[in-house]
DNA sequence: AGCCAGGACAAGT
DNA sequence: ACTTGTCATGGC
């Protein structure tokens, strides 16, 4: 058991935790947080810019850091985003978001269940696909279930997740990644599009889910996911496309963009 | 009750 | 290369 506090300026759990890039993280109080960092339960409450971590014993205070990305310079990319009139406006509304650094499979996974999906539902599908397919923790919670796990079970074998008509996606994903035909390194490496074609081979990835898994499992920030929302945002606010200089780091860009477009009603 | 959900695929132009 | 119907399921 380790607990620690840290102070986080510009830093929002709510809006992090529920921009719809992690599945896992549940409310359970008033400003306080239940999630998983590498598989392990983990408490966060936040007052002001103070948070307050209470994670199980295994986890460190830098694995919690990691995967906040809290070592990424948000001031700076913020900085450099604002220079766009629409995006200052948009970190404006919700600045505190940053994009976290998850695993490479269970993003892949998870944003596989996503398509054409709704938040609540994918968050269902994955819980069930941990608590039936996922080892145990000691205090009884359940870890996602390993490439080597899922890559063994048969579409019949998912039909308690209930995830329709993607379980034989999950299960090609899974293959393709415990047999090593994914490449890790290229996904981070290579250029944007042969990254993305990289991911494409898999069943059931297609541009906006390729984009997702290498923004958010990845860390490539350079990837633009495009969805219903961002489409909309983009032909009212952008119609001649992101200026240059937001390019490196769009989908940082995007997750502003996102929670702006659909909260926010500018596009009503 | 019906529409839609952080889409992708296959078949058809 | 673009367009359209279809795919399971369930939240709202």
């Amino acid at each position: 058991m380790i607990e620690f506090a840290v102070e986080m300026p510009n830093f929002s759990l709510e809006l992090t935790l529920f921009c719809g890039q992690c599945f896992r993280w549940k409310r359970v109080g008033d400003n306080v947080y239940l999630g998983y960092i590498r598989d392990l339960p983990v408490t966060i409450k936040q007052v002001g810019e103070k948070l307050f971590f209470s994670a199980a014993s295994g986890l460190t205070q830098s694995d919690i850091f990691d995967y906040f990305a809290f070592d990424v310079d948000y001031k700076s990319i913020r900085a450099v985003l604002s220079n766009d009139r629409v995006l200052f406006n948009a970190i404006e509304y919700a600045i505190g978001i940053r994009v976290l650094r998850q695993s490479f499979f269970e993003t892949l996974i998870s944003f596989i269940i996503s398509q054409n999906n709704n938040i609540s539902r994918i968050a269902g599908i994955i819980e069930r696909l941990c608590e039936n397919f996922g080892e145990d923790n000691l205090d009884g919670s359940s870890r996602f279930p390993t490439p080597e796990t899922l890559s063994s079970l048969s579409v019949d074998d998912l039909s308690p997740i209930r995830s329709g008509f993607r379980a034989k996606y999950i299960l090609d994903a899974a293959r393709k990644y415990q047999s090593g035909a994914i490449d890790e390194t290229l996904l981070r490496t290579a250029p944007l599009i042969d990254a993305e074609k990289h991911l494409m081979t898999i069943m059931g990835v297609g541009p906006k889910v390729a984009d997702c898994v290498l923004l958010f499992g990845c860390e490539r920030y350079d990837a633009f996911p495009r969805d219903v929302w961002i489409n909309r945002a983009m032909q009212s606010l952008y119609p001649n496309g992101l200026p240059d200089f937001v390019l490196p780091y769009a989908g940082i860009a995007q997750q502003f963009l996102f929670h702006y477009a659909r909260t926010s009603g500018i596009l009503k």
